[in-house]
DNA sequence: TGATTTTTTCATTTTTTTTTGAAATGATTG
DNA sequence: CAATCATTTCAAAAAAAAATGAAAAAATCA
């Protein structure tokens, strides 16, 4: 093999990585998380061995501040997992490729508080109409109804969109 | 109808605004959406009455630009109308209170055109494994594989679960 | 245990997003 | 159609979010 050939390669799989980064950087910014944890995973998903922590920061130019709270979200969605590597002290890290599993946790941890919180704000706007005349109530109790459906819709269905996810 | 009744009625149905604005602008950032577009979705929900520019402005002391831009957001996502005053020369808003047209609209515009750009990306990563070795022409694949079947599946079911929202 | 390496934390800086309001544009009225 | 009022636009300011990296803490080794 020669050099041509293994610039042509080493340029290929990089290219490979970009476009892979690209592709979760868009889609962990929907899910609402920063620019650094869709290159982390991005990174990781298309590497067969698992990557230090300064592989990462060097290979995506990002602290180690940055890597370390990145791989923290990550490891609580269980979008990655630390891997032993036999005589190696630093931790390595390998992505967890099964999405079913990512989103479910992105649905219990980041969505469904807010749905619960939201419940309580509900049952405290629904006091506050005790002292309104009756045509106001009316009108306030008909929206607080679909209020109330909107959160019981969230809270079964959201789940379940993750449950359907059978890749 | 004495004054200190008037204020209590007034301190309470203020209140009362104040959580609903509390709930929305909470949903809103949920879906990406800046606060001042939750305050005014969240003030209009509880309004029986269109109101104009000025008293959105008036009553969440926000900006005109800013209430320009939310209205116009809100607007786009069909999540408010804007009514004709009799008389009156300004505009007047009303919330839409259907919730499922606001998130299927919210999927139309927001998240599924993402997916549309998901998919040629996931093209054009697929293309730059051709001049990989067989060994990492497996592993891409199988990868690639599964970015397929999440971008198919995202764009099947996020339209279908606007459509289950039946409120 | 003490020395060394790795990881986390967090005050500070940088970047990005949102808001503001004055000027430009558009609409309505007499 | 000129005058007035309403709305949009957009450059600049303010606020919020994310990234940085040095210091602290934790883990590992000999």
């Amino acid at each position: 093999m020669n050099v041509a050939t293994q610039i042509d390669e080493f340029k290929n799989t990089d290219q490979l990585i970009t476009e892979s980064i690209d592709f979760f950087v868009r889609m962990m910014s929907i899910m609402g998380l920063p620019r650094s944890v869709g290159e982390i995973y991005g990174l990781l998903y298309f590497s067969p061995d698992a990557l230090s922590m300064e592989e990462i920061c060097t290979k995506l130019g990002i602290s180690i501040g940055s890597a370390s709270q990145g791989l923290r979200t990550l490891r609580n969605l269980k979008a990655v997992k630390s891997l032993y590597v036999p005589g190696k002290r630093k931790d390595h890290f390998l992505a967890e490729t099964e999405f079913r599993r990512l989103f479910s946790n992105f649905i219990k941890d980041e969505i469904l508080p807010h749905l619960e919180s939201a419940s309580q704000r509900i049952r405290s706007i629904e006091e506050k109409t005790s002292k309104c005349t009756d045509d106001e109530k009316k009108f306030y109790e008909i929206r607080i109804e679909k209020l109330k459906r909107l959160t019981k819709a969230g809270k079964r269905l959201l789940p379940a969109l993750a449950g359907l996810l059978k890749l």
